[in-house]
DNA sequence: TCATTAAAGGGTC
DNA sequence: GACCCTTTAATGA
């Protein structure tokens, strides 16, 4: 079996204070696994055995309700720990992550979380500093989806994946996976039609530009206007 | 202001 | 051709 190369891991927060030998040790207890775009890495409720590194690739993070309705918690960029159950005291995955394109995951058994969290220098910090971070997320989102507007929730949704996720283009910024209107419905309580109405007048107005699951932001600060950030 | 329903066209496998 | 993604219009809560 082929060894993981060491950069794989060198300059991840979660990594970054730790010596080669260290790293070393990790990659070695690591399975890397390939998900197909629409493939489950982990699912809601499961017992949660292992915990990821997404390498590369978007996955997103999808929880259902009770009657059934999906709805869309957040996306995960390339280098972030995902379904740390353990980190939150849980034995079971909270929510369901899906790749949104084509991914790349490093898993490790869940029993050994408690010795990585002691064992690693600044592995339990930057831990702390993600889930503070999704935390805070979680919060402006509860927010948001509680007192604004339609327009101004897609907005924010729209924002969110650009700021996590986009990647310089030609004329603007592109969200970096393949989103249709349904998933961002799903992230902001509403319908893909109103979703399709919305992003029709933006790109009439020259805010946006989208093909099928393909969306270019040309005009970043126009959306912040209309996110209602600030007032 | 926004959801629902319906109809239709283009894309992709 | 089947199925998915998207658009558009009409209707009504």
């Amino acid at each position: 079996m082929n060894k993981l190369d060491e950069s794989l891991l060198t300059g991840l927060p979660p990594f970054s204070r730790l010596e080669r030998p260290q790293i070393r040790e990790i990659l070695d207890q690591a399975t890397p696994k390939r998900h197909d775009e629409g493939a489950e890495v982990f699912r809601e409720g499961e017992e949660a055995d292992r915990f990821f590194l997404l390498l590369d690739g978007y996955v997103r993070v999808v929880r259902t309700t009770p009657t059934g309705d999906q709805m869309v918690l957040r996306h995960i960029a390339p280098g972030q720990l995902i379904g740390i159950a353990p980190a939150l005291g849980r034995t079971t995955y909270p929510a369901t992550a899906t790749a949104a394109s084509e991914a790349l995951t490093l898993a490790w058994p869940t029993r050994l979380w408690p010795g990585f969290v002691t064992r690693y220098e600044g592995f339990a910090t930057e831990t702390w500093a993600t889930l503070g971070r999704r935390m805070q997320e979680l919060n402006d989102h509860l927010a948001e989806l509680a007192t604004k507007a339609v327009e101004q929730r897609v907005a924010s949704a729209v924002l969110r994946m650009v700021n996590q996720t986009g990647r310089k283009v030609d004329g603007g910024i592109e969200i970096a996976f393949p989103v249709t209107r349904a998933n961002i419905a799903e992230m902001t309580g509403t319908t893909l039609h109103t979703v399709s109405r919305l992003l029709a007048a933006w790109e009439k107005d020259g805010i946006v530009e989208s093909r099928r699951k393909h969306i270019v932001v040309t005009a970043p600060h126009r959306l912040v206007l209309l996110s209602g950030a600030g007032g």
